[in-house]
DNA sequence: CAGTCGTGGGA
DNA sequence: TTCCCAAGACT
């Protein structure tokens, strides 16, 4: 980095001209013609992009405005229909603490959001990243986001060859002494766009980057292997049962999943413990038939393996875990990614209605 | 601090 | 097939 004051203005312009089109965003031209951002889209699109492709959020974050336009509206809804809707977007802690963060913001302050930093951080799903990112975009104050594309841009405009999360304090320090007092909030914007679509991770396009008279590492030839990052350990793979009961009338047995860890508060299947020897674990006495073929899923950490049993039952059967869920109320869409699976395999194992 | 916590797309 | 990774937060 050469000239901090030129890069900056370098960045904006090239924002002005370039910046991406999004449901949540208030352009640059919006912006100049006095249009403010509503914290609560703000907030709701930064928690849903949350290591999150911005293609995946698209529909999800058009769905929740569409159904809840405000957070009144969210923080008043049920649970298990807010988790519902969440399905196959991921990290499913995100929205239990979406739901709380509703709440709080709704009951203690008025609905109305914090617009500052530090009492932004206090609330439930919202860290460093996120308290800077609404604080910037949505009320315009001088903070730095930092993000994967801006760890990545400003590792290349500094050369930085430290890997991360070592390089982390490094990389926030200089990304904030970028930060102008200007337009901090298209400044945090543009640099996340620069990072999407130009200072990408693989073959970035220098020849058309705004920034090319400030980058350090396109003089040393080095910006293809920045950022450094420490060695990943190896996903182990773990195995499990699912078991999937239907009823003569088509309900189908799933159980809500603790509030916590792994899918916590979503709906599933019941099941083993997913580990190296899973302990048959049916739900009910049946006569379970194994499903040929089994789930291959892989998660943040490990690879699971899922058998599958499928059993039909009388339309009487009593169970004390889960619930059976009647087959017209029954969507395939509202389970996360995993049991989705399970069930397209499962429903090809048992008798039509 | 290092582990936990999803998913789908692209190379 | 396998790996990487995408606007991180929480413990």
């Amino acid at each position: 980095m050469r000239d901090v004051t030129s890069a900056q203005s370098a960045l904006l312009d090239w924002y002005d001209a370039h910046a991406r089109v999004m449901p949540w965003r208030v352009g640059p031209a919006e912006r100049r013609a006095g249009i403010v951002p509503d914290p609560y889209r703000v907030w709701l699109s930064e928690v849903m992009l949350q290591q999150t492709t911005v293609a995946a959020v698209r529909e999800k974050y058009l769905r929740f405005t569409a159904l809840w336009p405000r957070v009144e509206d969210l923080a008043a809804e049920e649970d298990a229909t807010v988790m519902a809707e969440w399905a196959g977007l991921g990290y499913y802690a995100r929205a239990r603490n979406l739901l709380k963060c509703a709440r709080v913001v709704a009951v203690e302050h008025s609905g109305v959001f914090p617009d500052t930093r530090d009492a932004l951080l206090g609330l439930p799903g919202i860290g460093p990243y996120t308290a800077a990112a609404i604080a910037a975009i949505a009320f315009d104050r001088p903070e730095t986001v930092v993000d994967g594309n801006v760890e990545r841009v400003v590792s290349r405009l500094y050369d930085i060859h430290t890997p991360l999360p070592e390089a982390k304090p490094e990389l926030t320090s200089v990304a904030e002494a970028l930060t102008p007092t200007q337009r901090p909030g298209d400044h945090a914007q543009a640099m996340m766009d620069l990072g999407a679509t130009i200072c990408t991770p693989r073959r970035p396009a220098c020849g058309i980057c705004p920034l090319i008279a400030e980058c350090a590492a396109r003089v040393a030839g080095t910006a293809a292997d920045l950022p450094k990052k420490s060695p990943k350990t190896a996903k182990p793979t773990r195995l499990g049962i699912a078991y999937v009961a239907q009823r003569e009338d088509g309900a189908v047995l799933l159980e809500t999943r603790p509030p916590r860890g792994l899918l916590g508060g979503m709906l599933g299947w019941p099941g083993t413990e997913w580990n190296d020897a899973p302990v048959a674990a049916p739900p009910l006495e049946a006569d379970w038939q194994q499903v040929p073929g089994e789930v291959r899923h892989t998660f943040t950490h490990f690879h699971l393996r899922l058998a599958l049993q499928v059993a039909v039952v009388p339309a009487d059967t009593q169970t004390t875990r889960g619930g059976f869920h009647g087959r017209a109320d029954f969507r395939p869409a509202a389970l996360p990614t995993v049991m989705r699976k399970a069930w397209d395999l499962a429903s090809s194992a048992l008798p039509p209605l």
